[in-house]
RNA sequence: GCGGGCGUGGUGGAAUGGUAGACACAGGAGACUUAAAAUCUCUAGGCCGUAUAGGCCGUGCCGGUUCGAGUCCGGCCGCCCGUACCA
């Protein structure tokens, strides 16, 4: 809540404006009741989407959107150019995109209401037209509002599925209704043709006409939809080769070649993809519709109702409309706590809607009386540009375009997987924005030249139930009503559990008899939890629920922190031991066991250190080759693992050379020389420890400022090598031989080898098979 | 539901299609010590076996490709992340 960066964010904001990269337009969010707030992130319970204990409601709310999706080509094309990102990332922004080439055309509407004669559906299959066996159309489709306005039934069914979340999640997962409305369309190939139109709970007015025909026989949810309102199914082709499956849509990959039993445009044998492009040539030569593409991702809705966030730059004006504030007048602060007025959160709803005085000013434009937009920023929007503004945090304008031009672009990005669509996303569309605004160097376009996905850090959650209820506002009162905002909250000896793992309230007497309890969890601090026999228990004694494993979380307070490891140990063991235990990029469980041990390695070295640092022992020619091959090996190994994030391999490395080292019976010079190096492959992980040793083996200078070591090829390839002997993909013996050992010869002893002759019991090998320098195979 | 990922000993994990379990943690045995701490040494996937002889099994499950599969392909199961308002 940086006032500053506030200010800049707010006076990018009037840009984006002004470049059209921002705009107001309604949308349909989904309402909790209780906290009278907007959220997402419901449960899903028996389809419906529950939050608080009440079920959310959809309403329409004007919000501000940025115009991400005129850049959805431009982000798709540009993964191409992120070499040095993960393909899982790559892959996944390109699915959320959603990339699709089909067509649009119209259903003529028989006898629609006030003229309405046709239904716009988009389809990426029209080479499936013919097996089309009805038109389903959102409860948010203007035709579906018209008939809800002037019929009860049409009314009740959408009030019905526009209950539930809004969530992707949720409106997948919910059972999917449809409604007849007795309207009839007319098949674009056959007039005589006519298909029933239907209201469906399961198709998005946000995404293509907000229309679709259904193809039961080649789509898994248009099948569900027509077994279940009877529906009939068309194939419109078969496999190739084997049975048409029975009972479930026939939905191969478009990749596939299928035959077309009912086509009409194309080879009667023909990929799917061959066959959508064919559908469309030839709809549009019938002028029938067009091809177009379309795509999956929307528009970025950043206004929140909350206090904590960055408040949108805008006045409401009653003759002006929305008016953007003047720069000069950044920024617009949040209100705070004043004397007897403090900002009250206990209340639901945003406090700046019901804060006094804050609301009030005059428009920038008429300066008569008006009022601020209560709405604030995602906090998406703060997080989408910050390492633009590092570039000069103190600059009157959010970047300075010198130091931006100098410092850009990130050269190595670290984030967790989580961040991998909707932050990295956003990012890649700001940096965009900003460019366009004359805030960041073309080179900026794409702000992160590299990125590494972490795991995330995880620890169990231990919670306790607190139960509630909502308070009865009528006899008829029940779960989700809308006059009900207040929680009544009930102990736990109010509350039965039942076998079906849910909470009942239990009061006889009480018209809320029976009816299900809502829980809402109360999160402890791992601190505050004592574990006896795998059990969790607060400090009076309640036993607390163990959830084994999750993403630390400020709001689950799993979060823990490795200070106790640096106070008990130093920085360096910390260091050493969290990098020591997992890859970076895999998720682990946060666990303290295993510093000690790190603590005690350490602790070796320095000895292992001081003792070299004393030593006067005498050159041994071959010990001290053996231990000079051995640090060139440890030079490349670590390296090559520090250089790919690898840092538990090039640990495991380390160990290895120090017990070569403490073992090796090298003189001084070579013991010295090795222990350096040593000291610095271990200094990145542990600066301080490895400074003290460099000092004690007389290095010049500090360690960090020592050029980091450069391994010897020459040093690291074996005069001998081991091969393992297999048979029949089995090893079975091994042997030793120069390491440039012609094949021919590799065989020759191979076959005199003691194990190959008992396994081939005087026959032939039927092939052998010599890798050079790393396997043999016998196959007998 | 959809998109992406992961699954290897008691544990964390290692392994360009080429000796599965490197390196550690926890464990077991031993040395030093009056004792403890500290340190050092040895041991260890499972099963059969007196064996540091030999053999069989083994990387979630089923199948395939290959001389050879933890790794590649197909189908399942389980878990994790995301699913646009947690950020």
């Amino acid at each position: 809540c940086d006032p500053e960066y506030y200010g800049q964010q707010q006076s990018m904001f009037i840009d984006f404006i002004e470049k059209g990269l921002v705009y107001r337009k309604n949308a349909v969010v989904n309402w909790d009741p209780v906290d009278m707030t907007v959220l997402a992130n419901e449960q899903v319970i028996d389809g419906k989407g529950w939050r608080s204990g009440a079920e959310v409601e959809r309403r329409e709310l004007t919000q501000w959107f940025f115009k991400i999706s005129d850049f959805s080509e431009e982000l798709l094309d540009a993964l191409d150019t992120l070499d040095d990102w993960p393909a899982k990332v790559k892959l996944m922004q390109a699915n959320w995109i959603g990339k699709s080439r089909g067509l649009q055309f119209a259903f003529g509407l028989i006898d629609g209401p006030h003229g309405t004669d046709r239904i716009e559906v988009y389809t990426t299959r029209p080479d499936t037209l013919m097996g089309a066996s009805f038109v389903g159309i959102s409860p948010d489709h203007p035709l579906a509002k018209t008939l809800e306005r002037e019929r009860e039934d049409v009314a009740d069914f959408c009030a019905e599925a526009r209950k539930g979340g809004t969530t992707e999640e949720a409106l997948e997962k919910a059972e999917k209704l449809g409604f007849d409305t007795g309207l009839k369309v007319r098949h674009p190939f056959d007039d005589s043709w006519e298909l029933p139109v239907y209201i469906a709970n399961f198709i998005l007015m946000d995404y293509g006409t907000g229309a679709v025909f259904g193809c039961p026989a080649h789509d898994e949810r248009d099948f569900e939809f027509a077994t279940k309102y009877e529906l009939p199914i068309i194939p419109t082709f078969e496999p190739v080769e084997g049975d048409y499956p029975e009972g479930a849509a026939f939905v191969p990959a478009k990749t596939e070649k299928v035959n077309y039993i009912k086509g009409f445009a194309g080879e009667q044998v023909q990929t799917g993809e061959d066959a959508v492009n064919a559908a469309v040539d030839f709809c549009e030569s019938k002028g029938i519709g067009q091809g177009v593409t379309k795509f999956r991702l929307r528009d970025w809705g950043l206004s929140r109702q909350r206090y904590w966030g960055c408040p949108i730059p805008v006045v409401h004006c009653d003759s002006c409309g929305v008016v953007p504030e003047k720069k000069e007048n950044l920024p617009i602060q949040l209100p705070y706590d004043e004397g007897d007025k403090p900002i009250d959160f206990s209340i639901p709803g945003n406090p700046l809607d019901r804060h006094p005085t804050w609301r009030d000013c005059t428009c920038p434009k008429c300066a008569a009386p008006a009022q601020r937009e209560t709405d604030t920023m995602d906090t998406f929007v703060d997080s989408s540009w910050y390492y633009a503004r590092f570039t000069a945090p103190r600059a009157e304008t959010p970047t300075d375009l010198a130091e931006a031009e100098y410092w850009m672009n990130v050269d190595q990005y670290i984030g967790g997987i989580e961040h991998a669509i909707l932050h990295l996303l956003y990012s890649r569309f700001f940096a965009r924005a900003m460019h366009i605004c004359g805030h960041l160097p073309e080179k900026s376009k794409e702000p992160f030249n590299a990125l590494f996905t972490q795991g995330m850090v995880t620890h169990a959650i231990y919670q306790t139930r607190e139960y509630y209820y909502l308070e009865k506002t009528g006899e008829t009162a029940r779960r989700g009503d809308a006059e009900a905002t207040k929680r009544i909250y009930l102990s736990s000896d109010e509350i039965e559990t039942k076998d079906d793992g849910k909470a009942y309230i239990n009061k006889p007497d009480s018209q809320l008899h029976g009816f299900e309890a809502a829980w809402i969890a109360k999160y402890h601090y791992p601190e505050d939890v004592e574990l006896r026999d795998g059990k969790g228990f607060l400090k009076d004694g309640t036993e607390v629920e163990i959830i084994p494993s999750a993403k630390m979380s400020k709001s689950k307070n799993n979060v823990v922190d490795p200070v106790q490891i640096i106070e008990q140990y130093g920085a360096d063991t910390a260091r050493w031991f969290v990098l020591s235990d997992s890859p970076p990029e895999r998720d682990v469980e946060w666990t303290a066991s295993g510093a000690e041990a790190a603590s005690k390695h350490l602790a070796r070295v320095y000895r292992i250190c001081s003792e070299i640092a004393a030593s006067d022992a005498t050159d041994n020619a071959k010990e001290d080759e053996a231990l000079l091959r051995a640090m060139h090996k440890a030079i490349h190994e670590v390296t090559v693992g520090i250089d790919s994030f690898g840092f538990n391999t090039s640990i495991a490395k380390l160990y290895g050379f120090t017990n070569t080292l403490a073992k090796s019976k090298a003189g001084a010079a070579a013991k010295k020389q090795a222990a350096k190096v040593l000291a610095q492959l271990m200094s990145p992980m542990t600066p301080h420890l490895a400074e003290e040793c460099w000092q004690i083996l007389g290095g010049d200078g500090l360690i960090s400022g020592a050029s980091w070591p450069v391994a010897d090829e020459a040093m690291m390839v074996d005069e001998t090598v081991t091969m393992p002997i297999q048979i029949n993909g089995k090893r079975r013996a091994e042997i030793s031989v120069a390491k440039d050992m012609p094949k021919e010869e590799v065989e020759k002893l191979v076959l005199e080898h003691e194990a190959v002759l008992k396994a081939l019991d005087g026959g032939q090998p039927k092939k052998l098979i010599v890798v050079p320098g790393r396997i043999v195979n016998v196959v007998v």
